[in-house]
RNA sequence: UGGGGCGUGGUGCAAUGGCAGCACAUCAGCCUUUGGAGCUGAGUAUCUAGGUUCGAAUCCUGGCGCCCCAGCCA
């Protein structure tokens, strides 16, 4: 695909970004896309990787994946693999990819020459000294007993630090910066902690320290000639140490702008929490089609193309602010319209003879597979005697304003003849079981030779050609707008947001699906052949509704 | 109560001293062999108080509100 379009309007970074170039500060632009393999990509992910991508691609630079692997406690492999799909299934291209852990050696020489211009120690005070000296936020912290170390003992125990002589959390190597900087980030900042377990990823147990955030990351932007290096707004009141290393060593540096993170509502975006909700089996793993993990909006049947247009159409900004989720649907049902095949699908299947049909007669009907997509072309379908239709498209007493099918009431069955309802047959519990209508055989093709309208075109499937089928609604995971805010995980899961329908009937060309395929179910929705479907089960996922003016006109009515 | 950031319809983003606009959402209408799609229209906004200016969302001053920071996480 092509994500590279080129209408996207300006904004703070790409005026920044063009300012950069005009003045000559940079004459290329380099930017990075800096996950920590430590979780799937979700949809908060993609906003910053797509903005990375986009002011790459607009400037004709290039883009480095980096993965910031500096804390082997937390990263696994299985994410550096999954990261990549998923980015690249989104459409982001990189020049390579890179690992924070790849610049350990040049990041210790740097790191070298810090402590022998003094602007770095080895402090040897436990966590909670080290903790309890910083000070809070309206009082400045105050020195470490070890801050006026000798160059040479700094040296000397930083190399100890390294080859593993101590055990993790005695020391800790810092920037000798200022302890009462009203920026809390400005305190002694750490540079590099002592982590034996364990054994890092890539480079095994050759290291026993490693560096923090703060000390790997600009530097290593420096390294790669990364120009910009765009983050979210918490840091901000990094980029002053940002470029205090940088200036201290003499060293090229980039630009740090920082954007505000998406927050959508209904979606969980912590990555913590995220963990709980599989951990604890309160949805069905990283790809749960509820979750907007990348991968479980894919097997939900959402679009590459749908999710970067909806980026695009967020906008980039500072403020803080939260999306509202039906953005997103709307993106996806946007390009779903104009791409998917049309199908007919019966969720709750009710059966429906006519009458006066012909026992055995059997009809091919020819239905338009988009009527978006001339080129979509017609495919056909089997009419008989016995079909479904929606038990939701009848009624028994109809409410005010509903025109599908009642007693006495004539419909339209998508494609194929008017009907007329005469009966209505039940169970002993008085249940309807089947309805008993009549068509007029003048309507074949489902217009009237007499010019008589129908107020409602419903669909159907006939009972003998149709195919069993699993089908799964799903709506939002939680009851609250703001999942990432509670901690009661189980009490904020929404009851119906999967909804199975174990026996539906799809029509006869849906047979031949194969996982991923992308329909929309006339009248109804949008829905994908999920991961689990075979030719034996068929299982599709709901991956939208389609708008639905009747429900909205039901609720009003309570 | 230190420092940093941010305040434009319900939501998000524009307007860079000159008619406050776009999208989603909402409501109404048109059209319709999907109560889909499409089309048309409507309502609702510059946090606040001053100041500068012919003219302020935009510049200045004060207030108010919200967000971020006290990991050897990123």
């Amino acid at each position: 695909m092509d994500i590279n379009a080129q209408n996207t309007s300006s904004d703070f970074i790409r005026d920044a970004v063009a300012d950069d170039l005009r003045s000559g500060r940079f004459n290329y632009i380099r930017t990075r896309l800096p996950p920590e393999p430590n979780g799937y990509l979700h949809i908060g992910h993609v906003k910053a990787f797509l903005i990375d991508y986009f002011i790459a691609a607009e400037n004709n630079g290039d883009l480095i994946l980096r993965f910031d692997d500096t804390n082997p406690a937390k990263e696994e492999v299985e994410f550096v693999d999954a990261i990549q799909q998923d980015a690249k299934w989104l459409g982001i291209n990189w020049l390579k990819i890179t690992y924070a852990s790849d610049y350990f050696g040049l990041l210790y020489e740097w790191a070298i020459k810090l402590v022998k211009m003094g602007k770095a120690y080895v402090d040897d005070q436990t966590p909670e000294e080290v903790s309890k000296n910083r000070g809070t936020l309206t009082e400045p912290g105050i020195n470490s007993p070890y801050r006026e170390r000798s160059v040479e003992e700094n040296l000397d125990l930083l190399a100890r630090m390294k080859s593993g002589e101590f055990p993790d959390g005695t020391r800790i190597l810092r920037a000798k910066i200022d302890m009462s900087d009203p920026n809390m980030v400005m305190r002694d900042p750490a540079m590099y902690r002592i982590i034996h377990e364990p054994a890092h990823h890539r480079t095994g147990r050759e290291w026993c320290i490693y560096p923090m955030y703060d000390w790997s990351h600009g530097q290593n932007d420096s390294m790669e000639g990364i120009t910009h290096s765009l983050c979210s707004m918490e840091y901000e009141i990094h980029r002053p140490l940002y470029e205090w290393f940088l200036d201290q060593l003499g060293e090229f540096k980039p630009r740090q702008i920082e954007f505000s993170r998406l927050n959508l509502s209904y979606a969980m975006m912590s990555k913590r929490k995220l963990r709980k909700l599989v951990e604890s089996n309160l949805v069905d793993g990283w790809d749960d089609p509820r979750l907007t993990t990348l991968r479980a909006m894919r097997r939900r049947g959402y679009t590459a193309e749908a999710i970067v247009d909806f980026i695009k159409k967020i906008g980039v900004a500072k403020n803080t602010s939260w999306i509202d989720y039906a953005l997103l649907e709307s993106c996806v049902r946007d390009d779903l319209n104009k791409r998917s095949l049309r199908r007919m699908a019966i969720i709750e299947p009710l059966k429906m003879i006519i009458d006066n049909y012909p026992d055995d007669l059997v009809e091919e009907l020819a239905a338009i597979n988009n009527p978006e997509d001339p080129d979509a072309g017609t495919r056909t379908v089997n009419f008989s005697k016995v079909i479904y239709i929606e038990q939701d498209d009848f009624r028994e007493t109809p409410p005010p304003k509903y025109y599908r099918l009642f007693p006495g009431n004539e419909v339209r069955l998508r494609y194929a003849y008017f009907v007329r309802c005469e009966s209505v047959v039940k169970d002993a519990d008085g249940n309807i079981v089947e309805i008993h209508c009549t068509y007029d055989p003048t309507t074949k093709g489902g217009d009237s030779a007499d010019g008589r309208k129908v107020k409602s075109t419903i669909h159907w499937v006939s009972a003998a050609h149709s195919l069993p089928a699993e089908v799964r609604e799903y709506e939002r995971l939680f009851t609250i707008e703001n999942p990432d805010d509670n901690e009661e995980l189980s009490s904020i899961i929404n009851p119906t947001s999967l909804v199975v329908k174990p026996s539906s009937r799809v029509e006869a060309s849906l047979g031949n699906t194969t996982p991923g395929d992308k329909f929309q179910f006339e009248r109804i929705g949008y829905f994908c052949t999920d991961l689990t479907s075979t030719k034996e089960k068929l299982v599709f996922n709901r991956t939208v509704t389609l708008k639905d003016s009747w429900a909205k006109i039901e609720k009003k009515q309570g």
